[in-house]
DNA sequence: GTACAGTTACTGACCAGACAGTAACACCGC
DNA sequence: GCGGTGTTACTGTCTGGTCAGTAACTGTAC
């Protein structure tokens, strides 16, 4: 993890701008020219500040999508100009990428400091995160609607979800090996990890839309039983679904 | 079907404009003002026409995304100007509700003309209907995109994909008490019918991303019948995730 | 600790491009 | 001539990005 000691969820903040230093601005950010009125006071360290844009991105192409969601938008959370944000990261695709990579520490499927959990440990880690992500509902929407728009043409996170799901892949075809054995036939463990991480994101995708009609942690804990006893199951599951 | 007689996918047309009557326009549309040499032929009905205009627009929403999808796009696409597609569709918002309905009718889980099938017969049609979509790109194409963007604040497509997936779910779910019977526990049953839509769009999603990893088809069987067969079993199913 | 120099953070003003939507007008077939 | 279809031309708005200038900070020398 890193220094993000404070509120688990992204920042509920935002009305109070920022949280850290006693004398900050007053800054009215609806006001004009607030130039001159401007800052008086400690400096906060660079890091800081990215990481403070970062996460209002986050937040942002979160609600409101990468291609709807402004800079001026983003820089008004962190009371800046869009201009400051783009001194800090150049492009609104660059900015992308550090949500992105942050995004990736902060961890959805990945967790923090300890090392990756093996075989079954790994089933029962996504659970718990599935169960966790309930709690973290800006997170899974953040995740959610980069992932869902980088479906699209040329979209700056296509090459980064691809490959995010690829290891993801990897990671639980290695987990269902420890488990399954080498026997289990390897279209049957790609299917497996693939319906995994299927199941995961489809699951989140209608919790967010519909909180009370579905469960998040249940229902994929349903999901990843029904899927890990089918593998363990192996060439010898019944095919209820095989055309006769 | 439809009209859609010819290619399978939307239509790589275009740069024909148009399929159906003979002599249509020649309208370089790159040439500033095509005003005086337009047409010169049959013009199509209006219902033709605004199908036109639907398709073209489940094509770019689908590539680009509603928002970055542009009614400049869409025109261009069916020979027109985007003030003509405002004449048909009023806004933009309208067009995009218009492809939800279009998409809708000529299906993704429904199926034209037939009846729903009941019971284990929706499970096999719902795999079918992910073995058809392997070879319809476009049209998953289209609903991924707008799905994914719909989880973004205020998207015109909030409530029409929410509704959809709370139909789904009931349907899946009456499929479920007629294969299960009445003694399987409704959250069980709500569990499972979540798991189904949700492995059916979370691995179209990744197989939009990455065709090469992911067989749609297989991949989609066999989490179907994982989660059939877990329902089946009921309560008394095997837990391996659960904590000691 | 003050003076100076250099660096970093950020603003305000501006730009070109794109966009959805509107209004007035032209064409077409009936 | 009338209604529907479509165009041209335009509007207002918003966007990401550039740039010069400035305030704030840092390091060094004395």
């Amino acid at each position: 993890m890193q220094t993000n000691a404070g509120s688990d969820n992204f920042d509920r903040s935002k009305g109070a701008v920022d949280t850290a230093p006693a004398h900050s601005e007053v800054n009215t950010m609806a006001g004009g020219s607030a130039s001159t009125l401007r800052v008086r006071g400690a400096r906060k360290s660079t890091p800081e500040r990215r990481q403070e844009i970062v996460r209002a991105a986050a937040k942002t192409f979160g609600t409101k999508g990468y291609q709807k969601g402004s800079l001026i938008d983003i820089a008004a959370q962190v009371g800046m100009t869009h201009a400051g944000v783009l001194h800090h990261f150049g492009s609104k695709e660059a900015l992308l990428i550090a949500v992105l990579e942050y995004r990736d520490e902060e961890g959805l499927e990945t967790l923090s400091g300890q090392t990756m959990p093996l075989g079954l440990d790994l089933f029962l880690h996504l659970y718990r995160t599935a169960a966790e992500n309930a709690k973290r509902e800006g997170l899974v929407q953040t995740y959610a609607a980069i992932t869902g728009e980088s479906v699209t043409e040329g979209h700056p996170a296509r090459s980064f979800v691809i490959s995010r799901f690829t290891a993801l892949r990897g990671l639980i075809e290695d987990a269902l090996r420890l488990i399954c054995g080498p026997d289990l036939p390897d279209d049957i463990r790609t299917h497996a990890a693939t319906s995994v991480i299927g199941v995961m994101d489809g699951v989140q995708l209608q919790w967010l839309l519909d909180k009370e009609a579905v469960d998040l942690p249940e229902a994929t804990r349903f999901a990843l039983e029904a899927i890990l006893v089918a593998a363990m199951a192996g060439t010898k599951r019944p095919r209820p679904l095989t055309e006769t």
